[in-house]
DNA sequence: GTCTATAATACGATAGAC
DNA sequence: GTCTATCGTATTATAGAC
C-alpha cells in the first residue's frame, strides 16, 4: 500500500481536478480545495508551492489516466473500428457531465489558452494523447496519409457536440450526434464516402 | 450625436467585452476595466451596480450586434446558400482571434455554464440568434423538417473547429475545415449525400 | 454626473508551533 | 509531516466630497 503522504497528495489532486472541472480554474479558490479535502491550508502548501502547481499536477494525472485508458482499450478491443467506436461512446458514458459542465479537457484548454500559455501547453497534452491514439487507429485502417487529419476531425466533432449540448443543456443532441458519428465511422471503413 | 453619458456607458461595455473575451470573465477584475477605459471606479459603478451587470450589458450588446449583422446579411445576400457561405466565412474573417482566444460566444458560455446559470442563460442567446437565422436558411432550401437540426450541426462544427484550432494554435486546421464546410453545404444544396 | 478615498472581504502564500 | 494563525495584496463594492 502507498504511503500516507502519497495518498494525501492524491486526495488533493483528485479534489482539485473535480473542482477545476466543475467550477473552472480561476473560479476555484485555494479555500475551495481546503474545504473539499478537509486538509489544512499549510498541509496543502507542503505538497504544492502554488495553486498553479496543483493545476499542473492535476493535468498530468489526467493525462496519465487517459493514457492508461487508451492502452487498456488497445488491448481489450482487437480492431481499430471497435476502438473508434469505444472512443465515440465516451459521449454516452459521460453524457450527463458533458451536458452539465462541458468537456473537461476542452473547457480547461479554452480557459487556460486565453491568458496562461505555459499552463495551456500542459493541458494541450490531453488532446495530443487522444489524437495520437486515434491516428494509430486510422493508420491501421489504411488511411496512413491522412490519419492525423482524421484524428483531429474526430476530436473536433466531439468538441463541437460537447459545446452545443452544454450550451443548451441538451443531452438529446449529444446522443443523436454520437449515433451519427458511429455511422460515419462505419461508412469510412466500408469504403463509402463518409464525410470524415 | 448621443449624449456623453451614453458614450461613456458604451466605452465601458466595449472594453469589458474585449477583456472578457481575451482573459475570461472570472479572470478579469474590475480594476482591469478601470485601467482599460481610464474611467474612475466610482463612475463605472454609477452606470453598473455590479460586475455581473457589466457582463449582462456586454452580452446583450453582443447579441444585438449579431442580430444586426445577420439582418444585414439577409438583405445583402439573396440566396440561402450565399448566406450560409457568408456564415461559414466567419471562420476566415476571425481566423486570428479564434486561434488565439477561441470562439467568443463558445468560450463565454462554457465558462458561465459551469457555475453561473443565470448569466449563462443570457449568453445562450448568442447561440440562439445564430441558430434561428441558420434554420431560416435551411427552411428556405427545403429542409423544413430538420432545419433546426441542421443549424445546430453547423454551429457544432464551427465550435469544434474553433476549439481544436485554439488548442493547437493552428489556423491552418481552421482554414482547411472551413473549406470542407463550404463543400458540404454545396453538396447539400446539390442534392448529394452531404454528411450534414 | 464625476471622481477619490476607503471599507469589507477574499485571495494566494508564509511563518512557525507542534 | 501536520496544522493554526496570520501576512500582504487584490478583490468587489460603497461613502461622500466636489
Amino acid at each position: 500500500m502507498a504511503k500516507k503522504s502519497e495518498r494525501t497528495r492524491q486526495r488533493i489532486i483528485d479534489a482539485a481536478n473535480r473542482l477545476f472541472y466543475h467550477q473552472g480554474y480561476h473560479n476555484t479558490s485555494f479555500t475551495d480545495v481546503v474545504d473539499a479535502t478537509n486538509i489544512p491550508r499549510g498541509n496543502i502548501y507542503y505538497y504544492f508551492k502554488t495553486k498553479d502547481e496543483i493545476l499542473i499536477a492535476a493535468i498530468r494525472h489526467r493525462t496519465e489516466r487517459i493514457s492508461a485508458m487508451l492502452d487498456d482499450w488497445s488491448g481489450k478491443y482487437r480492431t481499430p473500428i471497435e476502438r473508434l467506436h469505444r472512443f465515440v461512446n465516451i459521449l454516452e458514458d459521460s453524457a450527463d457531465s458533458l451536458t452539465r459542465f462541458g468537456c473537461p479537457m476542452g473547457s480547461l484548454n479554452i480557459e487556460l489558452g486565453k491568458n496562461d500559455p505555459a499552463l495551456q501547453e500542459e493541458a494541450e497534452n490531453l488532446f495530443k494523447v487522444f489524437e495520437a491514439w486515434l491516428a494509430e487507429q486510422f493508420d491501421e485502417l489504411g488511411f496512413a496519409g491522412r490519419s492525423h487529419e482524421l484524428a483531429l476531425r474526430v476530436i473536433a466533432m466531439g468538441q463541437g457536440i460537447s459545446v452545443v449540448s452544454h450550451v443548451h443543456r441538451d443531452a438529446g443532441f449529444l446522443r443523436r450526434e454520437r449515433d451519427r458519428m458511429l455511422s460515419m465511422i462505419n461508412q469510412l471503413v466500408d469504403g463509402e464516402d463518409s464525410c470524415l
